[in-house]
DNA sequence: CTGTTAGCGCATTCAC
DNA sequence: GTGAATGCGCTAACAG
């Protein structure tokens, strides 16, 4: 009943005080000097009364409004969905509130930015792009608030992504142990922030074992089923004797490489192995259900929050390291060599 | 650079007007009574000087924020997310921002409400819950703010909800056609609004053609992967001879149940054949892409702003009716059965 | 047709 | 230690 009712005046006059004192006390702030006895039966007011802040009164006065703007060009993605579920867990935990926005980072952006930002009065925004648009950075720091870019870097600005040439090398990896020799490479985006780190961790595995590097065994598959199927298909037109194993840069490309696989009648693992990159629940609803690395996909939302929420008070805190993938899921996809 | 810093003062000034006239112009009130000529130097003014609307203070001033709260159980449903893009769409369309949360609603539900509606003054709640907890009408009420559920009725609460008995004639119809006759049906929840509905379009397709109803037929798989391919190897086991074709309540239950049906060494769709409710792109990732029953999800999410608006705006508008499914979406599952 | 006035709820500077 | 006063930017009577 009384909800959005209670406001300061009424808690000060319940505790019989000034509004200002009570200001003072829920505040909290360092400089406070209020005496034991009056803090007390302040506290039990508002309690009494459920006396919750009004963000937008507290936002007029202050220009803090607690509110981070968080845009990414597709909700259904695995890796961004999984980003906003942490985004959204250190953001309330720390008092905030998330206002989601689906427009692609690099169209129209501008306007979508100021929307959030001089509009709604957002705080900070958090920004995944899938491109590496540089006309992004400018439209962001026209809007005059701090930011942070998720899933890649652009010049040095604050950022943080994921280290996918370590998930890539991890990934070859535990495919040079189950005994594979040659190993294709479904990439994502060459000309991409992480599908140019996952082509170097994937040679880099390689090299590390003194393997050769076959430029035929890389093929631009980029994020789509679609992308994933042809290229598989390309792969296996063109390569003679063809790869045991694959390396694909994620979840989805794996799935359209499962089905040119299965279309060409060749059994998975037994025929050939795949792992893919990042792990979905996807992951586990194809046959068969995919190997991954893991990839911290939800600590990235979490700390890009904390990352932009210390911008926001002022500090100038460095990125992050790139987040190391978190761990190599064992599923049905991948097996050792036949023959 | 001057983001956020023209206000209504800055404007009048330099169209050398009260605020008042230029509030007045600005937002375009039916008892407008300004001389044109006036008028056009106020939105010159504001033009040049970039003047956008400070949210905060109109909202502290007229309780109106122009922002929906939007709490949905998980992000990445391809059924919520799908709905999340309607309504961010004809919300923002709308001149209103999205203020998103995915906590189950059924749980913690009463806090996060309060969160929503009186911290941050969100004008309205959209709200898709998994359950048909009771309760959740009641916090829902207590907000005192206008809400309308996704997804499911509850009660006769507004809601925009799916004509799931329809979606699973439908695909029963589809399967018939083809000459299917044995016919079983993955369920979802048998108590929930959802499933139930289904368990009924299933039969009552069934019972148009004058087959009978075999309870045996009909297995609770839930919404997982896991409870599809547990609910398929159910089937299995029990159903001799086995059944020709399979509705599953979502893509979800499907892709489980293609792995039992791998996994058991049946083809598909030449042993049997499998037709999904909800179309997403999972469909198209799994093997055989899956033929679905296309429901308007995103329309959902459109729809249920649309409601949700004209009751923040104070009428007393009727909930729709449940929305037909959009189509037939033929992909490789299905077929005519075998022999 | 347009200016004046009065807050919305809160934080904060300045008195006392 | 606590109260009084002020204004964030805007809208909505109420005058004129």
């Amino acid at each position: 009943m009384n909800l959005q009712r209670a406001n300061l005046k009424d808690v000060a006059r319940l505790a019989g005080v000034d509004v200002s004192t009570v200001s003072r006390v829920l505040n909290g702030s360092s400089t406070q000097r209020v005496s034991e006895e009056t803090r007390a039966r302040i506290l039990a007011a508002a309690e009494t009364l459920e006396y919750r802040p009004n963000a937008l009164a507290r936002g007029l006065r202050t220009s803090r409004v607690f509110a981070l703007g968080i845009v990414v060009p597709q909700l259904d993605n695995p890796v961004f969905s999984s980003a906003i579920r942490g985004a959204e867990l250190v953001a309330s935990a720390l008092g905030y509130s998330l206002i989601i926005s689906h427009r692609d980072p690099g169209r129209a952006a501008e306007g979508e930015y100021k929307r959030l930002t001089v509009t709604h009065g957002v705080d900070g925004l958090l920004v995944a792009s899938l491109d590496e648009d540089r006309g992004l950075i400018g439209a962001l720091e026209e809007t005059g608030v701090p930011f942070v870019l998720m899933n890649r870097r652009i010049g040095d600005a604050p950022a943080v992504a994921l280290d996918s040439q370590e998930a890539a090398r991890v990934g070859v990896e535990h495919l040079l142990d189950l005994g594979h020799r040659r190993i294709a490479h479904l990439a994502g985006r060459l000309e991409g922030f992480n599908g140019r780190a996952r082509v170097a961790g994937y040679q880099a595995a390689l090299a590390a074992r003194g393997l050769p590097l076959d430029p035929d065994l890389v093929e631009s598959a980029g994020y789509t089923v679609e992308g994933g199927t042809r290229a598989m298909q390309a792969l296996l037109a063109r390569l003679h004797p063809r790869p045991t194993a694959i390396l694909a840069a994620t979840v989805v490309s794996a799935a359209g490489a499962l089905t040119a696989l299965h279309e060409a009648g060749l059994g998975i693992p037994s025929d050939i192995s795949i792992v893919a990159i990042h792990d979905a629940p996807i992951a586990a609803m194809v046959y068969p259900a995919l190997t991954t690395v893991q990839t911290p996909t939800e600590s990235m939302g979490a700390r890009a929050v904390e990352l932009l929420i210390r911008l926001i008070a002022g500090e100038k805190p460095a990125s992050p390291p790139l987040l190391p993938p978190s761990g190599l899921i064992l599923r049905r996809s991948t097996a050792a060599p036949p023959g």
